[in-house]
DNA sequence: GAAATATGTCAACATGGCTGACATAATTAT
DNA sequence: ATAATTATGTCAGCCATGTTGACATATTTC
Protein backbone atom coordinates (compact mmCIF):
# COMPACT_ATOMS: atom_id res chain seq x y z
CA UNK A 1 0.00 0.00 0.00
CA UNK A 2 1.20 3.85 -0.33
CA UNK A 3 2.75 5.18 2.37
CA UNK A 4 0.58 8.28 3.01
CA UNK A 5 2.71 10.58 4.87
CA UNK A 6 4.75 10.15 1.50
CA UNK A 7 3.43 11.46 -1.60
CA UNK A 8 -0.11 11.66 -1.16
CA UNK A 9 -0.60 15.65 -0.03
CA UNK A 10 -2.48 16.20 3.07
CA UNK A 11 -6.51 16.94 2.50
CA UNK A 12 -6.95 19.48 -0.14
CA UNK A 13 -3.34 20.73 0.14
CA UNK A 14 -2.61 23.25 -2.81
CA UNK A 15 -0.31 22.57 -5.81
CA UNK A 16 1.62 25.28 -4.04
CA UNK A 17 4.94 24.42 -6.81
CA UNK A 18 3.03 25.13 -9.44
CA UNK A 19 1.33 27.68 -8.21
CA UNK A 20 4.87 29.39 -7.43
CA UNK A 21 6.43 28.34 -10.43
CA UNK A 22 4.12 29.78 -12.85
CA UNK A 23 4.43 32.89 -11.13
CA UNK A 24 7.91 33.00 -11.37
CA UNK A 25 8.61 31.54 -14.33
CA UNK A 26 6.19 34.26 -15.85
CA UNK A 27 7.62 36.76 -14.39
CA UNK A 28 11.02 35.69 -15.40
CA UNK A 29 9.46 35.13 -19.08
CA UNK A 30 8.04 38.28 -19.27
CA UNK A 31 10.92 40.34 -17.89
CA UNK A 32 13.26 40.25 -21.38
CA UNK A 33 10.91 41.61 -23.74
CA UNK A 34 10.17 44.35 -20.67
CA UNK A 35 13.85 45.57 -20.54
CA UNK A 36 14.28 45.69 -24.61
CA UNK A 37 10.32 47.62 -24.71
CA UNK A 38 11.89 49.83 -22.16
CA UNK A 39 14.58 51.32 -24.44
CA UNK A 40 11.97 52.53 -27.38
CA UNK A 41 10.22 53.86 -24.50
CA UNK A 42 7.47 50.99 -24.65
CA UNK A 43 6.07 49.06 -22.14
CA UNK A 44 4.15 45.34 -21.84
CA UNK A 45 0.91 46.75 -23.31
CA UNK A 46 2.92 48.10 -26.76
CA UNK A 47 4.19 44.67 -26.86
CA UNK A 48 0.70 42.37 -26.65
CA UNK A 49 -0.25 44.69 -29.35
CA UNK A 50 2.85 44.54 -31.58
CA UNK A 51 2.55 40.88 -31.19
CA UNK A 52 -1.01 39.97 -32.24
CA UNK A 53 -1.02 42.54 -34.77
CA UNK A 54 2.55 40.67 -36.63
CA UNK A 55 0.79 37.21 -35.89
CA UNK A 56 -2.41 38.26 -37.29
CA UNK A 57 -1.88 41.14 -40.29
CA UNK A 58 -4.76 42.33 -41.29
CA UNK A 59 -6.49 41.01 -38.06
CA UNK A 60 -9.47 43.93 -36.87
CA UNK A 61 -9.68 46.19 -33.74
CA UNK A 62 -12.67 44.20 -32.37
CA UNK A 63 -10.11 40.81 -32.90
CA UNK A 64 -7.73 42.46 -31.16
CA UNK A 65 -9.97 43.72 -28.07
CA UNK A 66 -11.47 40.34 -27.86
CA UNK A 67 -7.78 38.86 -27.46
CA UNK A 68 -6.89 41.11 -25.48
CA UNK A 69 -9.41 41.17 -23.28
CA UNK A 70 -9.41 44.89 -22.44
CA UNK A 71 -11.44 48.04 -23.37
CA UNK A 72 -11.19 50.20 -26.38
CA UNK A 73 -9.55 52.96 -24.78
CA UNK A 74 -6.61 51.55 -23.29
CA UNK A 75 -6.16 49.67 -26.63
CA UNK A 76 -6.44 53.32 -28.44
CA UNK A 77 -3.70 54.61 -26.00
CA UNK A 78 -0.95 52.36 -27.09
CA UNK A 79 -2.07 51.68 -30.53
CA UNK A 80 -1.80 55.24 -31.18
CA UNK A 81 1.19 55.76 -30.42
CA UNK A 82 2.35 52.23 -32.46
CA UNK A 83 1.06 53.89 -35.39
CA UNK A 84 2.13 57.79 -34.70
CA UNK A 85 6.16 55.63 -34.29
CA UNK A 86 5.54 53.56 -37.83
CA UNK A 87 5.37 50.35 -36.39
CA UNK A 88 1.41 49.65 -37.34
CA UNK A 89 -0.42 50.78 -40.29
CA UNK A 90 -4.13 50.90 -40.27
CA UNK A 91 -5.77 49.85 -44.05
CA UNK A 92 -9.79 50.02 -44.74
CA UNK A 93 -11.44 47.05 -45.34
CA UNK A 94 -12.33 46.17 -48.67
CA UNK A 95 -15.02 44.78 -48.17
CA UNK A 96 -16.04 46.88 -44.94
CA UNK A 97 -14.71 50.33 -45.19
CA UNK A 98 -15.73 50.90 -41.31
CA UNK A 99 -12.88 48.79 -40.56
CA UNK A 100 -9.60 50.10 -39.93
CA UNK A 101 -7.31 46.35 -40.63
CA UNK A 102 -3.94 45.99 -38.73
CA UNK A 103 -0.71 45.59 -40.28
CA UNK A 104 2.87 45.40 -38.68
CA UNK A 105 4.88 47.70 -41.03
CA UNK A 106 8.50 46.27 -41.36
CA UNK A 107 9.81 48.04 -38.56
CA UNK A 108 6.98 46.76 -36.61
CA UNK A 109 7.49 43.43 -37.67
CA UNK A 110 11.03 43.48 -36.74
CA UNK A 111 10.50 44.46 -33.27
CA UNK A 112 7.97 41.92 -32.72
CA UNK A 113 10.46 39.90 -34.21
CA UNK A 114 13.46 40.65 -31.69
CA UNK A 115 11.26 40.12 -29.14
CA UNK A 116 9.54 37.08 -29.97
CA UNK A 117 13.70 36.06 -30.58
CA UNK A 118 14.09 36.87 -26.77
CA UNK A 119 11.17 34.81 -25.35
CA UNK A 120 12.21 31.78 -28.03
CA UNK A 121 15.61 31.89 -26.70
CA UNK A 122 14.42 31.30 -23.15
CA UNK A 123 11.98 28.39 -24.28
CA UNK A 124 14.48 26.76 -26.58
CA UNK A 125 16.74 26.66 -23.60
CA UNK A 126 14.42 25.26 -21.07
CA UNK A 127 13.23 22.49 -24.00
CA UNK A 128 16.91 21.81 -24.69
CA UNK A 129 17.55 21.41 -21.09
CA UNK A 130 14.88 18.73 -20.73
CA UNK A 131 14.13 15.79 -22.84
CA UNK A 132 12.39 15.30 -26.29
CA UNK A 133 8.77 15.39 -25.95
CA UNK A 134 8.80 18.46 -23.60
CA UNK A 135 7.74 21.12 -26.10
CA UNK A 136 4.54 18.53 -26.97
CA UNK A 137 4.21 17.76 -22.71
CA UNK A 138 4.36 21.76 -22.30
CA UNK A 139 1.43 22.15 -24.98
CA UNK A 140 -0.92 20.08 -23.30
CA UNK A 141 -0.14 21.19 -20.12
CA UNK A 142 -0.64 25.00 -20.37
CA UNK A 143 -3.51 24.13 -22.81
CA UNK A 144 -5.34 22.14 -20.08
CA UNK A 145 -4.66 25.24 -17.72
CA UNK A 146 -7.29 27.46 -20.34
CA UNK A 147 -10.77 28.43 -19.26
CA UNK A 148 -12.41 25.33 -21.31
CA UNK A 149 -14.94 27.60 -23.07
CA UNK A 150 -11.96 29.75 -24.24
CA UNK A 151 -9.67 27.15 -25.68
CA UNK A 152 -11.21 25.62 -28.77
CA UNK A 153 -11.06 30.37 -29.49
CA UNK A 154 -7.65 30.30 -28.59
CA UNK A 155 -6.11 27.21 -29.98
CA UNK A 156 -7.79 28.44 -33.54
CA UNK A 157 -6.48 31.54 -33.27
CA UNK A 158 -2.54 30.38 -33.02
CA UNK A 159 -3.29 27.39 -35.65
CA UNK A 160 -4.96 30.12 -38.00
CA UNK A 161 -1.52 32.84 -37.57
CA UNK A 162 0.62 29.18 -38.23
CA UNK A 163 -1.50 29.02 -41.26
CA UNK A 164 -1.36 31.84 -43.11
CA UNK A 165 2.47 32.72 -41.79
CA UNK A 166 3.36 29.81 -43.39
CA UNK A 167 1.76 30.52 -46.57
CA UNK A 168 3.64 33.73 -46.59
CA UNK A 169 6.64 32.20 -46.04
CA UNK B 1 15.57 12.33 -44.53
CA UNK B 2 13.59 14.45 -42.76
CA UNK B 3 11.15 16.47 -44.94
CA UNK B 4 11.74 19.84 -44.08
CA UNK B 5 9.06 21.41 -44.60
CA UNK B 6 6.89 19.65 -42.11
CA UNK B 7 8.09 19.52 -38.54
CA UNK B 8 11.29 21.11 -38.97
CA UNK B 9 10.74 25.17 -38.38
CA UNK B 10 12.04 27.80 -40.80
CA UNK B 11 15.09 29.30 -39.85
CA UNK B 12 15.17 30.59 -36.19
CA UNK B 13 11.39 30.05 -36.24
CA UNK B 14 10.04 31.51 -32.80
CA UNK B 15 8.40 29.24 -30.97
CA UNK B 16 4.89 30.89 -30.94
CA UNK B 17 2.35 28.39 -29.75
CA UNK B 18 4.30 27.96 -26.20
CA UNK B 19 4.80 31.96 -26.52
CA UNK B 20 0.95 32.59 -26.83
CA UNK B 21 0.07 29.50 -24.77
CA UNK B 22 2.03 31.07 -21.75
CA UNK B 23 0.07 34.46 -22.18
CA UNK B 24 -3.13 32.81 -22.04
CA UNK B 25 -3.08 30.63 -19.68
CA UNK B 26 -1.32 33.14 -17.31
CA UNK B 27 -4.40 35.11 -17.76
CA UNK B 28 -6.82 32.63 -17.55
CA UNK B 29 -4.89 31.56 -14.56
CA UNK B 30 -5.17 34.86 -12.18
CA UNK B 31 -8.07 35.60 -13.64
CA UNK B 32 -9.92 33.39 -10.79
CA UNK B 33 -8.27 34.54 -7.52
CA UNK B 34 -8.83 38.20 -9.57
CA UNK B 35 -12.65 38.13 -9.44
CA UNK B 36 -12.63 36.85 -5.99
CA UNK B 37 -9.95 39.56 -4.81
CA UNK B 38 -12.27 42.16 -6.50
CA UNK B 39 -15.09 40.90 -3.99
CA UNK B 40 -12.73 41.99 -1.01
CA UNK B 41 -11.51 45.33 -2.11
CA UNK B 42 -8.07 43.87 -3.05
CA UNK B 43 -6.10 43.67 -6.20
CA UNK B 44 -3.60 41.37 -7.31
CA UNK B 45 -0.86 42.77 -5.75
CA UNK B 46 -2.86 41.88 -2.02
CA UNK B 47 -2.93 38.66 -3.46
CA UNK B 48 1.12 37.60 -3.89
CA UNK B 49 1.71 39.58 -0.75
CA UNK B 50 -1.27 37.90 1.43
CA UNK B 51 0.26 34.09 -0.90
CA UNK B 52 3.90 34.62 -0.21
CA UNK B 53 2.89 35.82 3.65
CA UNK B 54 0.89 32.66 4.49
CA UNK B 55 3.71 30.16 2.90
CA UNK B 56 6.55 31.81 4.32
CA UNK B 57 5.17 32.82 8.26
CA UNK B 58 7.54 35.15 10.25
CA UNK B 59 9.13 36.50 7.04
CA UNK B 60 11.18 39.63 6.72
CA UNK B 61 9.82 42.64 4.77
CA UNK B 62 12.88 42.58 3.21
CA UNK B 63 12.55 38.86 2.14
CA UNK B 64 9.22 39.74 0.68
CA UNK B 65 10.30 42.47 -1.51
CA UNK B 66 13.04 40.47 -2.89
CA UNK B 67 10.72 37.59 -3.71
CA UNK B 68 7.96 40.21 -5.53
CA UNK B 69 10.92 42.31 -6.78
CA UNK B 70 8.81 45.41 -5.83
CA UNK B 71 9.90 48.49 -3.84
CA UNK B 72 8.78 49.13 -0.49
CA UNK B 73 6.38 51.61 -1.22
CA UNK B 74 4.74 49.87 -3.35
CA UNK B 75 4.84 47.01 -1.30
CA UNK B 76 4.05 49.35 1.63
CA UNK B 77 0.75 50.35 0.53
CA UNK B 78 -1.15 46.91 -0.14
CA UNK B 79 0.59 46.01 3.06
CA UNK B 80 -0.65 48.49 5.11
CA UNK B 81 -4.61 47.90 3.84
CA UNK B 82 -3.99 44.16 4.81
CA UNK B 83 -2.61 45.39 8.09
CA UNK B 84 -5.22 47.30 8.91
CA UNK B 85 -7.65 45.22 8.21
CA UNK B 86 -6.82 42.54 9.85
CA UNK B 87 -5.06 39.80 7.44
CA UNK B 88 -1.32 40.52 8.03
CA UNK B 89 0.01 40.97 11.37
CA UNK B 90 3.57 42.62 11.82
CA UNK B 91 5.94 41.24 14.88
CA UNK B 92 9.24 42.51 16.31
CA UNK B 93 12.10 40.22 15.56
CA UNK B 94 13.04 38.36 18.85
CA UNK B 95 16.54 38.58 18.17
CA UNK B 96 16.71 41.58 15.70
CA UNK B 97 14.02 44.24 17.24
CA UNK B 98 14.44 46.40 14.17
CA UNK B 99 12.18 43.90 12.02
CA UNK B 100 8.90 43.44 11.66
CA UNK B 101 8.27 39.81 10.89
CA UNK B 102 4.83 39.39 9.02
CA UNK B 103 2.63 36.71 9.76
CA UNK B 104 -0.78 35.92 8.13
CA UNK B 105 -3.75 36.35 11.08
CA UNK B 106 -6.60 33.49 10.49
CA UNK B 107 -8.64 35.61 8.73
CA UNK B 108 -5.64 36.08 6.17
CA UNK B 109 -4.97 32.57 5.89
CA UNK B 110 -8.41 31.57 5.21
CA UNK B 111 -8.71 34.16 2.51
CA UNK B 112 -4.94 33.05 1.09
CA UNK B 113 -6.07 29.40 0.92
CA UNK B 114 -9.63 30.24 -0.70
CA UNK B 115 -7.38 32.14 -3.18
CA UNK B 116 -4.89 28.78 -3.87
CA UNK B 117 -7.94 26.27 -3.69
CA UNK B 118 -9.07 28.41 -7.02
CA UNK B 119 -6.07 28.16 -8.65
CA UNK B 120 -5.64 24.48 -7.28
CA UNK B 121 -9.09 23.51 -8.85
CA UNK B 122 -7.79 24.91 -12.19
CA UNK B 123 -4.89 23.29 -12.28
CA UNK B 124 -6.15 19.99 -10.56
CA UNK B 125 -8.57 19.41 -13.76
CA UNK B 126 -5.29 20.07 -15.55
CA UNK B 127 -3.38 17.59 -14.48
CA UNK B 128 -6.40 15.01 -14.13
CA UNK B 129 -7.18 15.45 -18.13
CA UNK B 130 -3.37 14.76 -19.00
CA UNK B 131 -1.86 11.62 -17.73
CA UNK B 132 -0.23 11.09 -14.64
CA UNK B 133 3.33 12.16 -14.67
CA UNK B 134 2.15 15.65 -16.18
CA UNK B 135 2.67 17.30 -12.65
CA UNK B 136 6.41 16.48 -12.55
CA UNK B 137 7.07 17.37 -16.34
CA UNK B 138 5.23 20.62 -15.62
CA UNK B 139 7.33 21.14 -12.81
CA UNK B 140 10.26 20.82 -14.42
CA UNK B 141 9.15 22.59 -17.59
CA UNK B 142 8.57 25.61 -15.68
CA UNK B 143 11.35 25.55 -13.57
CA UNK B 144 13.79 25.50 -16.46
CA UNK B 145 12.15 28.59 -17.77
CA UNK B 146 13.33 30.60 -14.65
CA UNK B 147 15.99 32.85 -14.56
CA UNK B 148 18.88 30.25 -14.11
CA UNK B 149 20.71 32.87 -11.40
CA UNK B 150 17.30 32.65 -9.44
CA UNK B 151 16.54 29.16 -9.68
CA UNK B 152 18.29 28.22 -6.72
CA UNK B 153 16.72 30.77 -4.75
CA UNK B 154 13.36 29.40 -5.76
CA UNK B 155 13.23 26.14 -5.45
CA UNK B 156 15.17 26.55 -1.70
CA UNK B 157 11.63 28.85 -1.37
CA UNK B 158 9.70 26.77 -2.13
CA UNK B 159 10.97 23.55 -0.79
CA UNK B 160 11.65 25.14 2.13
CA UNK B 161 8.31 26.82 2.48
CA UNK B 162 6.85 23.03 2.20
CA UNK B 163 9.32 21.84 4.85
CA UNK B 164 7.58 23.89 7.83
CA UNK B 165 4.28 23.84 6.19
CA UNK B 166 3.93 19.94 6.68
CA UNK B 167 6.01 20.86 10.18
CA UNK B 168 2.99 22.61 11.15
CA UNK B 169 0.68 19.68 10.57
C1' DG C 1 -34.51 56.65 -44.12
C1' DA C 2 -33.67 54.36 -39.71
C1' DA C 3 -31.09 51.26 -37.05
C1' DA C 4 -27.11 48.84 -36.15
C1' DT C 5 -22.08 48.32 -36.41
C1' DA C 6 -16.94 49.51 -36.36
C1' DT C 7 -14.15 52.61 -34.71
C1' DG C 8 -12.36 56.75 -32.38
C1' DT C 9 -12.16 60.22 -28.75
C1' DC C 10 -12.75 63.07 -24.48
C1' DA C 11 -12.78 63.15 -19.56
C1' DA C 12 -12.19 61.21 -15.22
C1' DC C 13 -10.76 57.74 -12.15
C1' DA C 14 -8.21 53.40 -9.90
C1' DT C 15 -4.38 50.34 -9.31
C1' DG C 16 0.07 49.41 -8.71
C1' DG C 17 4.49 50.15 -10.41
C1' DC C 18 8.46 53.86 -9.90
C1' DT C 19 12.04 57.65 -7.91
C1' DG C 20 13.78 60.68 -4.39
C1' DA C 21 14.05 62.37 0.10
C1' DC C 22 13.82 61.92 4.74
C1' DA C 23 12.74 59.75 9.62
C1' DT C 24 13.20 56.34 13.39
C1' DA C 25 14.86 52.68 15.93
C1' DA C 26 18.07 49.16 16.61
C1' DT C 27 22.31 46.89 15.72
C1' DT C 28 27.19 46.70 14.66
C1' DA C 29 31.70 48.60 14.22
C1' DT C 30 35.34 51.64 15.73
C1' DA D 1 30.43 55.88 23.74
C1' DT D 2 29.89 57.42 19.50
C1' DA D 3 29.51 56.63 14.65
C1' DA D 4 28.01 53.98 10.86
C1' DT D 5 25.00 50.73 9.06
C1' DT D 6 20.70 48.30 8.72
C1' DA D 7 15.55 47.43 8.73
C1' DT D 8 11.69 49.60 8.12
C1' DG D 9 8.29 53.29 7.30
C1' DT D 10 6.48 57.44 5.12
C1' DC D 11 5.57 61.62 2.20
C1' DA D 12 5.11 63.47 -2.30
C1' DG D 13 4.73 62.98 -6.96
C1' DC D 14 5.07 60.69 -11.49
C1' DC D 15 3.98 57.01 -15.01
C1' DA D 16 1.72 53.05 -17.35
C1' DT D 17 -2.25 50.83 -18.07
C1' DG D 18 -6.47 49.31 -16.71
C1' DT D 19 -11.60 51.07 -15.97
C1' DT D 20 -16.54 53.58 -16.97
C1' DG D 21 -19.50 56.72 -19.35
C1' DA D 22 -20.70 59.72 -22.94
C1' DC D 23 -20.60 61.09 -27.41
C1' DA D 24 -19.05 61.48 -32.64
C1' DT D 25 -18.44 59.67 -37.39
C1' DA D 26 -18.64 56.78 -41.16
C1' DT D 27 -20.56 52.83 -43.11
C1' DT D 28 -23.51 49.04 -43.67
C1' DT D 29 -27.78 46.68 -43.10
C1' DC D 30 -32.69 46.45 -42.49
Amino acid sequence: MADETAAAPAVDEPTWDLIELLFFAYRDFVSDPDEALARFGFGRAHHRVLHFVNRNPGMKVADLLEILKITKQSLGRVLKQLVDQGYVVQKEGENDRRQRLLYATSKGEALAMRLAALQTARIARALAELGPGTHDAARRFLTALLDPEGRDEVLRLIARADRTRRARA
